[in-house]
Parts: C-alpha cells; sequence; structure tokens
DNA sequence: CTTGTATATAATTAGATCGTTATATAACAT
DNA sequence: ATGTTATATAACGATCTAATTATATACAAG
C-alpha cells in the first residue's frame, strides 16, 4: 500500500519524528514547529507537506497561519500493518516458551 | 535514536515490508524469498541487510544457507514510539467528546 | 494602499537509495 | 580437485531526498 509507504518513510526521518512528538502538546503553527531547529523555514515547511501527505497530520487555516495537528488515520494504518508481524512474533514466542518447557522436562526426567 | 530512522526507513519500502510479510509464515532463506520477486538475487540480499541492520530481521549460519527469521527488538522500539501517538491521539479524541458532549448539552439548553 | 508577518514554491546542489551486471567466497557433491 | 549452489560484494547509473537561497502569495495592521 502507498500509504505505508508515505507513512513509514515520514517516519524515518529524525527531525519530522520530533515535529510529531511536539504535536503530542497540541496544535502549532509553521513558525513554532520551526523554532527548536537549526533549519530554515522552507526545510520545515517541506517537513510538514511530507506529514500530511502521510496522513499524520491536518493543517487548519486561520488567518495567515496553518496550525498543525496530529492526525489518526496513517497511524491506524500503521497499527493494523504492524500488527501482522506482532502477532508472527508472538507465535515464534509461544513456540519457544514450549521448547523451553520440553527442555526443563526433560532435563528433570533426566535428573532423577 | 537512529535504530528508529533504521527501522522505519526499512518499513517504506514494499519489497522490504513484503518480505517481513513472508517470514511471519517462518524462516526462509535468500533465494526462497527473491523467488516471488522480479528482481535480481543482489537486490534482495541488499533488502535483508538493511532488514538485519534495522534490527527487523536474524540470520542464522545453516551450511551454505542464510535463514533468515523476525526478530523483535526493533518493533518493539517502534512500537514504544508509536504509543507516544496513540496516547495524544486518544487525549484528542476524548477532548472531542466533552467538546461534543457540551455542544448537545447547550443545544438541549437552548430548545426549551 | 503599503508594510510586515506567516507560509509556500522554485531552482539548485549534495548525498542517499535502489536497481543492474559482473565477480568473489564458501560450502557441498562428485 | 572441480563443478555447482547459496550468498555477498563492488562498481555503476538513475532516481529520490533534504537542505539551502531566493522569491511569491496572502492576510493583517497602520
Amino acid at each position: 500500500m502507498q500509504t505505508l509507504d508515505a507513512a513509514f518513510s515520514a517516519l524515518a526521518d529524525p527531525t519530522r519524528r520530533a515535529i510529531l512528538a511536539r504535536l503530542t502538546q497540541g496544535e502549532a503553527t509553521v513558525l513554532d514547529l520551526a523554532k527548536p531547529f537549526d533549519m530554515t523555514q522552507p526545510a520545515i515547511s517541506r517537513h510538514l507537506k511530507v506529514l500530511e501527505t502521510a496522513g499524520l497530520i491536518t493543517r487548519r487555516i486561520e488567518g495567515t497561519k496553518r496550525p498543525c495537528s496530529l492526525a489518526p488515520s496513517a497511524i491506524s494504518e500503521i497499527d493494523r500493518w504492524l500488527d501482522m508481524l506482532r502477532q508472527a512474533l508472538e507465535r515464534n514466542y509461544d513456540r519457544l516458551d514450549t521448547v523451553l518447557a520440553e527442555m526443563k522436562e526433560n532435563e528433570e526426567g533426566t535428573k532423577t
């Protein structure tokens, strides 16, 4: 899915993750978001566009400002995809548990 | 964190996600993994290296084969990070609920 | 209507990424 | 030893990314 492409690659950049982290505190304008970074405003604008295209943020229009906030849609798609991996890992883990349990049983058996 | 950089950017590629999906079915060799793709073996080897570096897979050595399997570590780091966003979104959602509830209350109040 | 503020867009450049082909390594089978 | 199989690595070209500077748009304030 190309949504996942966009979402994951948006999340791959530390600046963009920092922006999202900042947005967990609530809405912020472009300049607000740019402030903490040693980076020009156009650079931040591009990052925001990437995040928006990926469905990770939305923007309101308020006069000359464009306050950004977190959007839920892309996250939930990512979650759905990761669930597949999580479940597989859980299955493997259960299997490992079984193996370990069997090993222990055998050991006990051998001991006496 | 650079683990997150590597993990998210590894997941950004559809071929690599397909490889991971395949690995949810269990261990597979490089050639096994290459088969479904219209792509040369070296290309797949590189993808596997990316996944391994990102901590998403591990490889055993078995004679001349290198069977790959899913690794849990990177996933759990991703999960921890995404939790931050999830929680923020949940808070926003709750707040929205409150707002809607208040709107409804006001409406009721105005009606009579 | 002019000035300043908030943001977006375009052109450019440097570096990363993804694929290819050709080749190396290393184990296994004869 | 020799050929074959499984995989890795190197060199290369095409495309993408992320930053910069310069400039455009558009609202808001005097």
